[in-house]
DNA sequence: ATAAACTTTCAATAATTACTGAAAGTTTAG
DNA sequence: CTAAACTTTCAGTAATTATTGAAAGTTTAT
């Protein structure tokens, strides 16, 4: 394998991968490239390499600015803006891990704070789904308390000390 | 809120978080309704409960077994196939990290790894795609054997002594 | 001010993914 | 063996999600 087969596996396998996480293809794919990339690209760089539209790449760096994990890059004497993303691997999963918990697992407990309150008529189902919604919403806030620290930690913190302990 | 309004809040928010994270929401659906059922119910329950056709019922059921995480229930004296999910979440946890693990995250392993050992011919973007896929590929590992490693604990070696030392 | 260079928006369309329902398949009772 | 009771499969269709491309919007140089 060479380096254009290698770059391409890379770039789709990453693409796939997203998908399988709900993360939509495009914008995986524009993340992969730059991280790959020895320097910023531009818009047109992306839809060349990656064969895709102006409306998608547009639309889908705009997606992953907003998440925190691209950033413009101004290069003076050029009127093009410049994209490059988060280069090392431990801040990037510190921004998505944060992202995901903001967007998607915060909301989560909230709601089963919620149902897991509602009035106890001492009936067995309702005993059973104020149990069992309890219950999700402790292994939620306990799993996200878990990802906070993980991810707010140093790098050296996790790979070092928190490894060390569960080898 | 009383019991049926909580009842389809539950059962609906699990539907879409399942969506988000790139599961079906049929598939997540029952999964929710059988978890805060307080008997094991028929297929022809669960089409009736959640309004879906009897394919799509049998599709998901089996992808449920699948995972591992519902499981028949045969009750004597019925023709009728009954099923259950897995009740403590923290089992029920156990099981989709594994399963996710075995699915997704160590397919992914073995390309980054192929990847990065394609052939060094010292220019600057094949360095730089080794090198990324390489940090990408050690961040993968860590985190798969964290997962693993916090997934085979005992439910109370978890909660007990990691909580209390990241707390 | 205006024109060129560039980016964003969005309606139309394509691609993907989920769902239905009926036919085919399987199991059990008698 | 046969029929009833049940489950699975799968072709067709519906629903959802992603993508295009061109028009509208913005910025910068002169």
């Amino acid at each position: 394998m060479e380096y254009l087969e290698a770059k391409e596996k890379f770039i789709s396998t990453w693409g796939s991968l997203g998908t399988l996480w709900g993360i939509n293809k495009a914008m995986a794919q524009i993340q992969a490239l730059l991280f790959i990339s020895t320097k910023p690209l531009s818009m047109e760089d992306i839809m060349e390499e990656l064969k895709i539209s102006r409306g998608n790449t547009s639309t889908n760096l705009r997606q992953l600015i907003d998440w925190g994990i691209v950033t413009k890059k101004i290069i003076t004497g050029e009127r093009k803006e410049y994209f490059t993303t988060e280069k090392d691997v431990q801040e990037l999963a510190r921004h998505i891990a944060k992202e995901r918990s903001r967007r998607e697992i915060q909301p989560v407990i909230k709601i089963l704070k919620e149902i897991s309150s509602i009035e106890n008529d001492q009936t067995e189902k309702t005993k059973e789904l104020i149990k069992q919604t309890k219950s999700l919403h402790d292994l939620a806030e306990t799993a996200d308390a878990m990802l906070h620290k993980i991810v707010n930690q140093e790098q050296n913190w996790i790979t070092k000390s928190l490894l060390k302990l569960i080898k």
